[in-house]
DNA sequence: ACAAATCCGTTGTTTTTCCAACAGAAAAGG
DNA sequence: CCTTTTCTGTTGGAAAAACAACGGATTTGT
């Protein structure tokens, strides 16, 4: 385990713990390690899951496959993050998702119940972990609201913009990678691969942006 | 305060809570009153959030307007479900949506440090409250989820079909009504309400399912 | 290094959605 | 009760997206 408290420790669910804080925390919290290879599923839909997870490294998309064999990626999961948090609610029925590796990823599993149980001698930072493990889910709700208004969003144009401009404040630069090849993009914005590659030429021709693979460059208008 | 026990024991942020502790609580979180009227806006976009909110009555709307005016739900906040969760984490910025009432509504205000430091001399009830605090919150994003599962249909037909059967499901009958009208469906699923409208009425004539206003009724096939 | 598979841009056709406009029905307000 | 406003269904034309198909470039795997 002790391997991963560098890793942890700047995850906002470990922010302002203490490196050994954080290793009799993992013991306190049963912490075991699984690693994905690329493509891998890490759950399928039906699932019961009885962890919260956080992934350390890699990536995982959270994507459905709906009765016509279309496929979303609902969300992007990256390393600090956290998932399975919404299905640790007692009777709340089994995974409506699958979870795939993107790449290859290390999950961490804990124990929830021993989460939202305070132990105040045993962890004096348990109060701590709390409220960051509280600011974590947030910040996916706040990510889940804002893919909320990309996709809502009317044309593939708009998405694009809205998406990509985000994503160049996120990442502070009108240069960034972003963690789609063109298909995910597609399935994450909900939108036909040819058509969108279509139009991001077409916003590339009129001089709004460029763009190489994965790397896009905003240009200010 | 006294007036809203009743209201609260039923929400799933009290629940376990006795009535007696539930009104220690709310003086322990400091809790506070507001009323709105129909069409009052609660929050506006740029604002600073200090509180976490419940909604003890009424219904709200997450709404924002995009530079070119369209206006998109991104939510619906129902009694008994939290708001604002998002913006508590420290220097997560000013709210991105407007948050308006769609009827008249009642919300609780909570001191959110309070919520999340636990107290157990006082209130031997705290970590029941984290825990359902934690189960609420994941309620919030496992809609959120659902709500993209419905917009990443494809088409107009499929999003509706997508919500109205998960709607089915959610009151476990095939006659339901919804909480939106036509324009309000049309902004929750980010289509067009007049193209909307004739894909309802489509579905009407093929027999899939009958509406009377905003009750629904589905049918098998 | 080579074969196979994947990724990406491109094009033309078909289908769907968007948009604007309107009229009847229903609801709200005085 | 009457007027005004909102809500809903319906339409036709314009615009956009979906779809299918293909070839070249790149990547992957052996």
């Amino acid at each position: 385990m002790k391997q991963y408290v560098s890793l942890l420790k700047r995850t906002k669910l470990f922010s302002g713990v203490g490196d050994n804080d954080i290793l009799s925390m993992l013991d306190c919290l049963k912490a075991t390690v699984r690693h994905y290879i690329k493509g891998e599923y890490a759950f399928r839909q039906g699932e019961y899951i009885h962890d919260l997870m956080i992934l350390a490294a890699g990536r995982l998309h959270i994507q459905k496959e709906d009765y016509w064999g279309n496929l979303n990626i609902l969300n992007e999961i990256r390393p600090g993050e956290i998932f399975g948090e919404a299905y640790i609610v007692p009777n709340s029925g089994t995974l409506m998702n699958d979870v795939i590796a993107a790449e290859a990823s290390t999950v961490l599993f804990f124990d929830m119940e021993r989460i939202l149980t305070v132990c105040p001698a045993a962890c004096p930072f348990h109060t701590q972990l709390i409220k960051n493990m509280f600011y974590t889910i947030s910040d996916k709700n706040k990510s889940l609201v804002q893919k909320i208004s990309y996709m809502s969003q009317r044309s593939t144009r708009e998405k694009l913009l809205s998406y990509l401009s985000d994503e160049a404040k996120r990442q502070n630069s009108s240069s960034f990678s972003i963690p789609f090849n063109r298909q995910q993009l597609a399935d994450f914005l909900s939108v036909d691969r040819s058509a969108m590659s279509n139009e991001l030429c077409k916003l590339r021709d009129e001089g709004m942006l460029d763009f190489h693979k994965s790397e896009f460059t905003l240009h200010e208008m």
